[in-house]
DNA sequence: ATGACAGGCAACCCATTAGTTGCCTTTAAG
DNA sequence: CTTAAAGGCAACTAATGGGTTGCCTGTCAT
């Protein structure tokens, strides 16, 4: 089971990100549809699957020789959950009210 | 203007989601109150939350001798609905029709 | 069976970063 | 004015991480 760390460091990368982008427009791909374009060596992108593996954001199957790759959207949920839920109690719009409470610091 | 990536950054370490949880709890601490209770210098601390200054997910004002630092929810929720949002358009507990999927290709 | 294709494994390199120590600046209090 | 408290700055260290090269394994096609 991946722990939030695992999902936020994996998060972290912007290939990573990037990797999650393309499974999201195509999923399933192989290792070697997502090298495509990349200025990467296939070994690095395999990195970056496997950190994503672990994270469990990327789900991967072995098909023959070659190995396919879906996209989780359970872990973002989760983090989404606990953690900007958590960070949205208040209002949504956070905005205006953090900065009448520093520009309120000032005149009072 | 922090970019996605400084923001992805700083949330990736647990020391600072946890300076992150405390402000949750207490905001508009001091970095000395910050330090308290953790097994770090308070240096170490003050590079943290400058980390998160530079992501803007906290935003610090001197005040006298102390400085005190203010949670603020908005890049977090940009990253919310930027990401969570995009991955979240077919639905929102995607985690059967993966499973789903997976499944599928087996029985196929 | 043999060759080509898709991927895995391991060692290594360089850059970044979390953390430290040591010292300097500013502000409040006696 | 002197001193202690709260921070800031800078240099250094150790570990992590992104990326590479080189080679090995497994699978499909001929």
């Amino acid at each position: 089971m991946p722990t939030d760390d695992d999902i936020f460091r994996a998060l972290a990368d912007p290939s990573r990100r990037r990797l999650l982008d393309r499974l999201h427009v195509t999923d399933g791909q192989s290792l070697g549809d997502l090298c495509e374009g990349l200025a990467m060596t296939r070994q690095a992108v395999a990195k970056h699957l496997a950190m994503l593996e672990a994270a469990n954001l990327v789900v991967a199957v072995r098909q023959g020789r070659e190995k396919r790759h879906f996209i989780n959207r359970v872990p973002i949920n989760e983090i989404a959950e606990r953690w900007i839920g958590k960070f949205d109690q208040p209002r949504l719009s956070a905005l205006s009210a953090l900065k009448q409470h520093l520009e309120g610091e000032d005149n009072d």
